[in-house]
DNA sequence: ATGCTAAATGCAACTAAGTTGCAAATAATA
DNA sequence: TATTATTTGCAACTTAGTTGCATTTAGCAT
């Protein structure tokens, strides 16, 4: 992606622009799948970029509702851009991951409001307020 | 609940009885909720199980799918009974957890069939073997 | 342009959940 | 009661992620 675009997207949120964000979050939205801590290493590379400095930029940017995080099967974090478009607005809305149970890779997906009512009345007593639906399967890739 | 039910529920799925054992499974049959290493540690007070043992206990219990681990937001593993009755017969089937964002105890529910089926068709290529819930709100005592 | 200041970066040390290895103890079976 | 595989307990380890602190830099005002 352009890289005034990104620029442009740190300094709607008041972010500093600088030579990390702006690589790490390219990263970020170039990627179909959600990414750990070592896969952005990894498509820094290149560039040395400290390991407390990624997760800080990470964590900042999550503060920002620019990108969010998803647990993995092995309860490490990965990192995928928060999809913020029309039908989607609030960023704390529901998510639905996908989770590759043969290449571990995990997609992001909206999540349509019908499908997301769903199951909101499933035990009386219960306040149900947002949700994240974990699809396990096979991606188009590992089939 | 009764000692002489627990210790067969262990030798139904070929565990030794032991004395952890039992006292193990007792308290995650009496709860409600699904537990923490620390949280069954401390129910368990008065004996001094080792922390590795415990575990270890947890672990062939999920082998054995007498219980399965639900991981809590801050990525802990917590354990919880595996509801196995004729409506959800299969060990492997989807769940919804219930996490209070208030108390951030989690509850499990057994899904039906018909919300588990909702979002399977979600995005074309994508093939969803199973899935998890994972419904966030308030609780009955945080209401 | 230059200097100022709050924020960002880099390095070292730390934290804590969960695991591994191994020796000692014990449940199940004969 | 003896045997043996399994379980238990302790110590040491692993590793993702965090904290503290000194140095550097982006953004802004002069």
């Amino acid at each position: 992606m352009n890289t005034e675009t990104i620029r442009n997207i740190l300094r709607k949120h008041s972010l500093k622009v600088t030579p990390i964000r702006v690589q790490v979050l390219n990263v970020l939205l170039d990627s179909r799948v959600a990414l750990s801590h070592a896969d952005i290493t990894e498509r820094l590379d290149g560039e040395h970029v400290d390991k407390v400095t990624l997760y800080r930029t990470l964590n900042h940017f999550c503060e920002k509702n620019i990108i969010h995080k998803v647990a993995n099967e092995e309860r490490n974090w990965l990192y995928a851009i928060h999809i913020d478009d029309e039908t989607h607005p609030e960023p704390d809305h529901a998510h639905a991951h996908f989770i590759c149970d043969d290449c571990e890779r995990i997609y992001c997906f909206p999540l349509t409001r019908e499908a997301g009512s769903s199951v909101q009345t499933v035990k009386q007593g219960f306040l149900v307020t947002n949700q994240e639906i974990r699809l396990h399967g096979l991606c188009p890739s590992c089939q």
